[in-house]
DNA sequence: TCTGGGGTCCTAGGACCC
DNA sequence: TCTGGGGTCCTAGGACCC
C-alpha cells in the first residue's frame, strides 16, 4: 500500500496571502475577536490559534489582519480536492485542507515523485502550499506529513517506519487525545512498545473496544490503510464568539445570523435540501464552560422563522442570562437525516 | 495553552418490536 | 400476565480531529 497525506499550510492564512499581495511574507493572521489561523510568520512570533485578536495587535502592531473569507476557503478547498481527484478516485477528506489519498499501483515504483508532482500541481495550480506525507498507512503518512510541515515531503519507508513504530509515543498517535492518554499513562503505557504482548480483551477495559482495537493493530503494524470515501454531511452548524456579554438582544441578534448561515449551508449541500428535525443551541459562557440544549422540532424544517422560534426557547432553556456570567458564544447545529 | 469554528465517530441507555 | 432474549432505532454526551 502506498498512502499519501496531504495537508495544505496554514490553509486560511496561505488563501489570504496568495490574494493580497501586501499579506506574502509578512506575519498576518486571519481572525474575528480570536485568531482562528495565523500565516507561518506570524507562528514564528508566537502567536497561535485562538489568542484573542486585541492582545495580539497590543504586542505585535505590525501584525496584519484578514476578516474570513468563506467562499475564497470553500472555492480553494474545492480546487485541491479536485486536484487529489487527478492522481487517485481513493480519496478520504480528513477536513477542507487535507486528505489520505490511495495512490497504491498508480506511482510506478516512485511515491516521491508522485508526492512532488502532487505538491508542484497545487502550487502552480491552487496557489497553496501543501506538505505531504507518505507513508504504508494512514498513520504513517500522517505522521510523515506532520514532519514535512511547512511545505515539505516526507517519506515513511518500510525501514524507517520498522524503526520509528515501537518509539511513537501513545499521544502522538493520531486518535489518542488527552483522556485516552491519561488512561493508557495510569496504567503504565507510555509509547507502543508498551503495548507489545497485550491483545485487545486487556485494552478493553481501559479504553474501550473500538480504542483497544485501534491500539493493538498499531503495535502489531496491521493499522489501517483502508480509504473511506465520504458520505453524505451529517449535520451543519455555526457558531460565533464575541466579548462577554449578558445582553439578551446582542446574544438573540448572534443567534440569527448563525441560523441563518447554516441554513443557507444546508440549502447548498443538497437539491431538494435535506430537512433538519432537530435543532441545537450551543452557549459558552466566560468561566469556560459549554450548555447544550437541544430537542426536536416541530416539524421538519428549513423556515428561519420557525428555526429562531426553537432556538429562542432553547436559549431561554439555558438560562444564560440569569446567573450573571457572560455569554461569549453561541451557535446552533442542525442534524440532518440520512439522504433518502 | 487547549483557544475558534467547524466537523466525525463511539458508547450507553431508552423506546419499541417480535 | 409476566419474563427473557434479541434486534433496531434514536438520542445524549464524550472524545477527538484540524
Amino acid at each position: 500500500m502506498v498512502i499519501l497525506h496531504a495537508d495544505a499550510d496554514a490553509f486560511f492564512a496561505a488563501v489570504e496571502q496568495r490574494d493580497d499581495p501586501r499579506m506574502r511574507g509578512r506575519p498576518m493572521v486571519v481572525a474575528h475577536e480570536v485568531v482562528a489561523c495565523p500565516s507561518y510568520e506570524a507562528r514564528a512570533l508566537g502567536i497561535h490559534a485562538g489568542m484573542p485578536l486585541r492582545q495580539v495587535q497590543r504586542r505585535w502592531p505590525q501584525v496584519l489582519v484578514s476578516g474570513y473569507r468563506d467562499e475564497a476557503y470553500a472555492e480553494a478547498s474545492a480546487a485541491l480536492f479536485a486536484l487529489f481527484h487527478r492522481f487517485t478516485p481513493l480519496v478520504e477528506p480528513g477536513s477542507v485542507e487535507e486528505a489520505f489519498l490511495d495512490v497504491t499501483g498508480r506511482d510506478d515504483g516512485d511515491p516521491v515523485g508522485l508526492a512532488r508532482a502532487l505538491r508542484e500541481a497545487a502550487r502552480a495550480e491552487v496557489g497553496l502550499p501543501v506538505s505531504v506525507g507518505v507513508g504504508r498507512t494512514k498513520l504513517m503518512a500522517k505522521l510523515a506529513s506532520r514532519r514535512a510541515k511547512p511545505d515539505g515531503l516526507v517519506v515513511v519507508d518500510a525501514g524507517l517506519e520498522a524503526h520509528l513504530r515501537p518509539g511513537l509515543r501513545l499521544d502522538d498517535l493520531w486518535g489518542v487525545g488527552a483522556t485516552t492518554y491519561e488512561k493508557l499513562h495510569a496504567t503504565g503505557l507510555f509509547d507502543v512498545a508498551d503495548l507489545d504482548g497485550l491483545d485487545v480483551e486487556d485494552l478493553t477495559f481501559v479504553v474501550g473496544t473500538a480504542m483497544a482495537r485501534r491500539l493493538v493493530s498499531i503495535a502489531r503494524g496491521t493499522d489501517d490503510a483502508t480509504i473511506r470515501l465520504p458520505g453524505a454531511r451529517r449535520s451543519v452548524s455555526a457558531s460565533r464568539s464575541f466579548p462577554a456579554t449578558r445582553t439578551r438582544s446582542k446574544v438573540v441578534a448572534v443567534l440569527d445570523t448563525c441560523i441563518e448561515r447554516a441554513v443557507t449551508r444546508v440549502r447548498g449541500l443538497d437539491d431538494p435540501p435535506r430537512l433538519p428535525r432537530r435543532l441545537e443551541v450551543l452557549v459558552r459562557y466566560d468561566d469556560g464552560t459549554t450548555a447544550v440544549e437541544r430537542a426536536p422540532l416541530d416539524a421538519p424544517t428549513l423556515d428561519p422563522a420557525a428555526l429562531r422560534t426553537a432556538a429562542g426557547q432553547l436559549l431561554e432553556q439555558t438560562a444564560y442570562d440569569r446567573d450573571g456570567r457572560g455569554v461569549t458564544l453561541v451557535g446552533v447545529t442542525l442534524p440532518l437525516p440520512a439522504p433518502a
